[in-house]
DNA sequence: AGTAGCACCTGATTGC
DNA sequence: TGCAATCAGGTGCTAC
């Protein structure tokens, strides 16, 4: 699934195909997913209609693509004041075109027409499973002046971005704010970690990951987590996405620009996840797999263990 | 305020 | 064989 690293592979694709692209074109094949834009379909192409793709930006597993105004690039005097959002869900993904675009996918749920000095292109947004997103909305500052995300100098992001935390790669996070923020509460730190408001870009299988990582039972309250433990669990969230980031980035194809979790990472590297019964390769004790809190869970019950300060053991 | 739970959706897989 | 239940997942909303 795409979490941090994907998305980030998706973004520096996308920023290499149709940044500096004009839009010609909007069409929208499946309106739900616009469903966002409270204007609907005809809004979200009335917002995009003619507007140029100024960066490629991402925050966690958000992205956008800040819209500048035609005209040359030195001709452009005013910042962009709105932006192509996109989240992809699941199941979310980007298909360029360069020439001629055969006939959208089954799985095609909206279709931009580029314009290009290199003639035209064609954005697909392809998601089976419907949960991602587009929606064209307005720019706000942050508030601390510093850029919104990866890939711009901006200081801006998305409505739909403002209640979303820094990442866990972005040099302008606080790690003093981001460890607070993980001890605070009386849910399971896992949760916190899946909070995309505490700190943004985990999902389900990096979560697990870097739990396994740390040594940290995921249903520990976050309250029981030492300042030590939460500093020691972002450095693991860190190295288990910059590893991952490092092979997504290399197996995928430039115009598929894929988001399928499958793709690099997903199958080869996991230590926990999707792993149930398999040998932890650190003590060799099963794996063990648990739904909580609705989603599948993934820990050594030997390495990881649960904080219990009455009963002895797990 | 903090937390829990559900809706959203499709396709693959499993169960009867 | 056919149909139904289950599962996977992230976010946003509602309800306590």
């Amino acid at each position: 699934m795409p979490e941090l690293p994907e998305v980030e592979t998706v973004r520096t694709g996308l920023a290499s195909l149709v940044v500096g692209a004009t839009i010609a074109d909007v069409e929208v094949y499946r309106p739900s997913c616009v469903r966002l834009q409270p204007g609907g379909e005809g809004e979200f192409a009335m917002r995009l209609q003619g507007m140029v793709l100024d960066a490629a930006v991402r925050r966690g597993k958000f992205l956008w693509f800040p819209l500048a105004e035609q005209g040359a690039e030195e001709e452009r005097v005013d910042a962009p004041e709105a932006a192509l959002s996109a989240h992809l869900g699941m199941s979310g993904q980007f298909r360029v075109f360069e020439g001629e675009a055969p006939a959208p996918h089954g799985h095609c749920r909206a279709r931009i027409r580029l314009e290009t000095p290199h003639g035209p292109r064609t954005l697909d947004f392809l998601d089976q499973r419907t949960f991602g997103y587009l929606v064209a909305e307005t720019l706000r500052p942050t508030r601390d002046g510093l850029p919104g995300g990866q890939g711009s100098d901006l200081a801006a992001v998305p409505g739909s971005v403002t209640h979303i935390a820094r990442d866990a790669l972005d040099t302008a996070a606080s790690d003093a704010e981001i460890v607070s923020r993980l001890r605070r509460g009386t849910r399971g730190i896992k949760q916190l970690l899946l909070d995309q408001t505490v700190v943004s870009g985990i999902g389900n299988i990096y979560a697990d990951e870097a739990l396994w990582a740390a040594r940290l039972h995921p249903e520990r309250p976050a309250h029981a987590v030492s300042a030590a433990q939460a500093r020691e669990l972002l450095d693991c969230v860190r190295a288990v996405m910059r590893r991952a980031l490092a092979q997504g980035g290399t197996s995928f194809d430039a115009l598929y620009v894929n988001v399928n979790g499958e793709s690099g990472y997903f199958s080869r590297d996991l230590a926990a996840y999707g792993r149930a019964g398999e040998p932890c390769e650190r003590c060799g004790g099963a794996i063990r797999s648990e739904r909580i809190g609705g989603r599948s869970t993934h820990w050594c019950p030997r390495c990881q263990r649960r904080f219990s300060p009455r009963t002895p053991r797990d």
